[in-house]
DNA sequence: ATAATAGTGTCTGTCAGACAATATCGT
DNA sequence: ACGATATTGTCTGACAGACACTATTAT
């Protein structure tokens, strides 16, 4: 019994939502896959490209801006079902893996009304998609996402660098430049973002800024976890595994340490590359037996 | 313009929100501070506690349960605001460090409405700190809490252990049990609780999850950022600090290998301890330029 | 002297970074 | 033979874990 001499179940029956304003809920998804791009030179390996799918917006506001998918959480449906739907409405996939990122909840995020969003990392290899434009979209495309550090001070914890999200295809281009600067009393260091126009393609809302906060994810996870292996299909070459390492670290790795480094991550198979114009490479598969990794 | 020939403006002044059912946002706030339990041999140290501020519920659902501190997310505030504006509705401290956890949005986490909550880790050290009880609450109190490894097995993959939440104050003690296990297909670990009825005494909704959600986070975070010293005063001893790590990470740490990794991160003051009946220690404080933490 | 804590030196094994050397395929 | 990639061996320095030893205070 409460103070309302209610038991739990008649209070349960009499309990009234209220009707004062609610924000909305909805789910942004970074969905990121790796791009081999061919060289006519068939002897030389594919170059690797992080690739992420972005949304040319419809309405407004916004009209006309490239935007992470998603949607809103039906109030019948946990947020990791609205990821799952959602996943499966715009690409036709549902065997992803995904993971939550950080659920952002500013009041100006969107003119429209109150949008609290979380943001979801979803990883997969590029076979078996095929991204369509939803109601709310005029066009879909992956963009391919690259970094170039400007600047890095060391004693200041300041860092510059750009930014580059293009597709070649479409011939889309879109640069901001991120200012990171570390100060003393925060450890989290503060990111400034500038639109660097170089054409009218934009990125909308505050949709860079997630953007940024995964690829971060992606680099911290990949030092610890395995998910790397969620980029390649079931078999692999090193090789392979090695440049999504570094395409994610940004940063080149000697094969040597590599291999050492992973080893007790992948089985050796029997079957090898065939017809590559140089020394097949054996292919390898995640060993789902790891203890730790690295 | 978009496809109904009006300019944003236009748009966004026509923009109606719509009446479809929304969920409740809400936060939870795990409140972690460090107690000190004085021996009454003044020569021995004080034993350091790692301590939780939980409510007790005064209505349905859940009544006389203990539950996380926290509110509804208002219309015209940003989630960390709302954090903000619950530590100091709820302890009176406005100086805490504290960062978002993660966003729990299952459906039937709350039998009375679909609720989303944003779970927050907020440290601080103990002074100036007074916890009092709101409108929904009948009681506060700090919770010691305690984990206690009883198997672990490695080739399983699986580990269990009692999860230990008390008041010595209040003569309350709540046990959980929880089984890890991470299985072949995701690197996730699955949790299992398990209440262990030793007395009335319960934790509201899921929060024992959240709470052993910021536990893990708190013992990731310590190993690579100085989360530690917000539990600490200004000027702390070395053996101090160290104690917290012990904590934290739930393990012995060697005194000479402690000191030898945290030397960047500290600065050495000329002050010392006093009269306690031992050799007295160095403070010391946080070095704000700390280039990398370990 | 003893209890209790503070503070330092050093041995050892592990591991990451760097680099070198050798192997195998197609043209 | 050459171009391209595959695969393995090993030297070195940094660093974490373990342990031992010395120092300083109050009672």
């Amino acid at each position: 019994m409460d103070q309302n001499h209610l038991s739990e179940e008649e209070f349960l029956k009499q309990y009234n939502v209220g009707d004062y304003e609610r924000p909305s809920v909805t789910v942004d998804m970074l969905f990121f896959t790796i791009f081999n791009k061919e060289y006519e030179d068939i002897r030389k390996l594919p170059e690797k490209e992080l690739q992420l799918l972005l949304i040319k917006r419809n309405g407004h506001p916004y009209k006309d801006s490239w935007a992470l998918p998603g949607g809103f959480v039906n109030i019948d449906e946990s947020i990791d079902d609205a990821v799952y739907r959602e996943l499966k409405e715009e690409t036709n996939v549902e065997d992803v893996y995904f993971e939550q990122l950080y659920t952002f909840g500013d009041v100006d995020r969107d003119p429209r009304t109150r949008v609290i969003s979380s943001s979801y990392l979803a990883l997969t290899n590029r076979e078996n998609i095929n991204a369509k434009a939803g109601d709310d979209a005029s066009d879909v495309a992956w963009f391919t996402i690259k970094k170039t550090d400007i600047e890095m001070n060391e004693e200041d914890h300041k860092k510059t660098y750009y930014f580059n999200i293009y597709s070649q295809e479409k011939g889309i281009d879109i640069i901001y430049k991120i200012i990171e600067k570390t100060t003393y009393d925060q450890y989290v260091p503060n990111k400034q973002y500038e639109f660097i126009p170089v054409s009218e393609e934009k990125i909308a809302f505050d949709h860079i800024k997630i953007i940024n906060y995964g690829l971060d994810r992606l680099k911290n996870k990949i030092e610890y976890t395995p998910i790397a292996f969620n980029f390649l299909p079931e078999y692999f070459t090193l090789t392979e595994l090695q440049k999504v390492y570094e395409l994610i670290l940004g940063k080149e790795l000697l094969k040597a340490n590599f291999r050492r480094k992973i080893k007790q991550v992948v089985v050796k198979t029997e079957e090898t590359t065939h017809e590559v114009g140089h020394r097949p490479s054996s292919l390898y598969t995640f060993n789902k037996n790891y203890q730790t990794l690295f």
